[in-house]
DNA sequence: TAGTTATTTGGCAAAATAGCCAAATAGATG
DNA sequence: CATCTATTTGGCTATTTTGCCAAATAACTA
């Protein structure tokens, strides 16, 4: 329980937030720019119910802004450390991963 | 089903193991340096076999890679991207957060 | 070899998460 | 106002994840 476990907490909530296929899916198309729900959910493939949680977890978290505009709203990343990051975990060896570092 | 989604289903992977207090807290420690199993044990604050499988799960991601020496097992971060994802992500405004993007 | 220490594995129950459907809400528009 | 469209919410089951205990390994030591 010590402090820098709350921190931890927080951190990872926000992680968890991405850490979704259809979530990062969602946070990786955000990257070109903002979206609709329904865009949204046509790249992701699910019911537009199960789009709007994964959305409104997102926005929970920090990670996403939206904005309603007309009927619609639009979702956008409240960041843009993502690209970045990726990048380095792409280089990862997943599994047994022998002992060989990355980046 | 686009080849994206496959490509975002291993970075979720990578992501989904930070994302657990602990887990994090593994990591972030990590960046220090390497520790060995029963050092995270203490840390954490849980169940030697449940860090150990934290660790595992973590290794299999790619996120660590382990080193045994004696009868030590030492773990260490596989990448050194962590930190300057964590400083951005630590800028992000959590729950309904208005409309201001950050960093 | 027997014992000791460090770690992993198997198994299981409890808790959290995902995703669908149906219903509710919030604005536009006729 | 009645309706349509876009999105969210409630509720439910199925699946996944967590974390403990007990038992199994693995490697050092007497």
């Amino acid at each position: 329980m010590p402090a820098s476990k709350t921190v931890s907490s927080k951190r990872a909530t926000v992680i968890k937030a991405l850490a979704h296929p259809s979530r990062l899916l969602i946070a990786e198309a955000l990257m070109e720019g903002e979206m609709c729900v329904c865009d949204l959910k046509d790249l992701v493939g699910a019911d537009m119910s199960t789009v709007s949680k994964h959305l409104s977890l997102m926005r929970q978290a920090g990670v996403l802004v939206s904005d309603k505009r007309g009927l619609n709203i639009y979702y956008r990343l409240a960041c843009d450390c993502l690209g970045d990051f990726l990048r380095c975990l792409d280089q990862l060896a997943p599994k047994k991963a022998a002992t060989k570092p990355c980046c």
